[in-house]
DNA sequence: ATAGGCTCTCCAGTAACTGGAAGGTCAAGG
DNA sequence: CCTTGACCTTCCAGTTACTGGAGAGCCTAT
């Protein structure tokens, strides 16, 4: 299968696939004699793992690490719930700066008036050393 | 007061400073007869205010577009207020992606027992195509 | 005089692609 | 048989917002 059909099936950008190959995360299974990349039912399953952790902000480095482990088959579950946990709690982490953020910001948008003065309780409020 | 001085004052490190200087974003006030970047108290508060706004996710542009508000005496409080909501809303936008992730990766998490056995529904519910 | 701590500029690298140029390959149509 | 157009290849450059380091100049204190 030529690369345009896999990074179909795999839903990823032609470009990314090529990418993926590069960098070594997803090699093709084979290249045709004229050089063009050949990929098999394996190499997109694989491509399709890769997106979907990097969906979950998986990092290509943590990517990797996964899917040695998906490969593995002597792979231990608790290796994959460790790094899957690590995952978690950065997202947890996330998810509280985004919600002081949130509403920080909202409620320096409701002090607002938003009308054609210079007055900006927004503008005063980025200026504030804290 | 030197480079490394106004860093401090305004939280950020020499580099960025240096950097923000570099992309004609926060000038200094002066060079100095050998050429050291010399800030003053006007140029710190926009540091102050740049640093600030990229706690709260602004990107340089939006930075830029701020800071140009923030000195503007005759901006009205519309324009600003316009520009914080839009940031709002992708701050919520991303805030339910997080969601998303969240309860999927947990999902994940705790289907997984975590054992020295190869058996892991995170594994296999990455290798989902969906 | 020299040691250290600052400062300068410039170059390269980071993450994870993305876009584009220049050129090779392949199947179909005239 | 030739050409057209859609593919494919490689390589280079750019993106964002810095960060690290080299090599060199400057400034103050001992």
């Amino acid at each position: 299968m030529k690369i345009s059909h896999a990074a179909e099936k795999a839903g990823l950008p032609v470009k990314t696939v090529r990418y993926y190959a590069d960098i070594g995360l997803v090699a093709p299974a084979d290249r045709s004699a004229s050089g063009y990349r050949s990929y098999d039912q394996d190499a997109i399953q694989k491509l399709i793992f890769i997106r979907r952790a990097r969906a979950f902000g998986f990092s290509i480095t943590e990517c990797r690490e996964l899917l040695g482990l998906y490969v593995d088959d002597s792979r231990s579950s608790s290796d994959v719930k460790e790094i899957a946990k690590r995952r978690l709690a950065e997202i947890e982490e996330k998810q509280k700066e985004l919600q002081c953020l949130h509403d920080e910001l909202a409620h320096l948008i409701t002090a607002c008036r938003g009308d054609d003065r210079p007055d900006c309780p927004i503008i005063s409020g980025l200026a504030q050393p804290a």
